[in-house]
DNA sequence: ATTGTTGCAAAGGGTTTGCACGTAA
DNA sequence: TTACGTGCAAACCCTTTGCAACAAT
């Protein structure tokens, strides 16, 4: 157990409340652009940096979808997410866990499972509006 | 309607059947250095052009998993992949797919969903023998 | 002969890191 | 006062791309 050290600086303190603040799951850049709203000079360094430790303290979570950027999630209740294929924007879906501990699932692999990652792609209701009927 | 114009040059060549006789989910580079031993002066632009290529042919898929490295899979078979956290290999599993018209599902979100990604986690038979017992 | 493909090397883009200074506790 | 955190800028790493030469059809 290492003492918590870790301190609330400002920036830390604003890096948080942006993304407490927000549903939308913005990029490091975007939490660096609302930020500076705050603190001009702060810089995308600081906020990478932070970002990573707010997450390894669990205060909120870093989105790994598919090789695009990283995106940050202030929730930290259970739930998955849904990325538009034509805005690439974010949303939220609540669905029940997979069981890990299904024998069916289990025997399927000879690997041991302990996680998952499940994440959706979809159209969402601004850009269904802008081209209704379409599929691409 | 496009003609088919892809042309089937030595590199193409080598690089597909360098991914369907293995089932070790190389990276880009491991293609580039299995190619290698057929056609050493191979550059590694050209394997990641072909994989490119190969994948819009849908003769291979590509993964991205995370935002780790691609990899790339000759079987082209619906089936899910598990990703070891301690050595970073990758195998397969077979499930039943989600039916994305579930109402259950698609009453969580207001987007019009299309598709999802499924990826495990979990620790491969090697490394379970490395460190039985252990979590991490 | 045509035009898709290659090797090379440079560019790209998001993220990470080294350093000296600043500042929370 | 101590050592964690910051701003800056350079480095990183994988991947993509421009270009002139090459080769499949």
């Amino acid at each position: 157990m290492k003492p918590n050290r870790i301190r609330m600086t400002r920036q830390r303190k604003a890096i948080l409340k942006a993304l407490k603040e927000t549903d939308s799951h913005p990029t490091a850049d975007q939490v660096y652009l609302m930020v500076r709203h705050q603190i001009p000079n702060v810089s995308l360094g600081t906020v990478y940096r932070n970002l990573e430790i707010l997450c390894e303290e669990g205060a909120i979570q870093k989105l790994e979808m598919g090789r695009t950027q990283m995106r940050f999630d202030g929730r930290m209740d259970l739930h998955h997410h849904i990325r538009c294929v034509k805005c690439g924007c974010i949303g939220d879906i609540i669905i029940e866990p997979i069981n890990l501990n299904d024998t069916m699932l289990a025997s399927r692999t000879n690997f041991e499972i302990t996680g998952y990652q499940l994440d959706f792609s979809g159209i969402c209701p601004e850009c269904k509006k802008k081209s209704p009927g379409m599929v691409n």
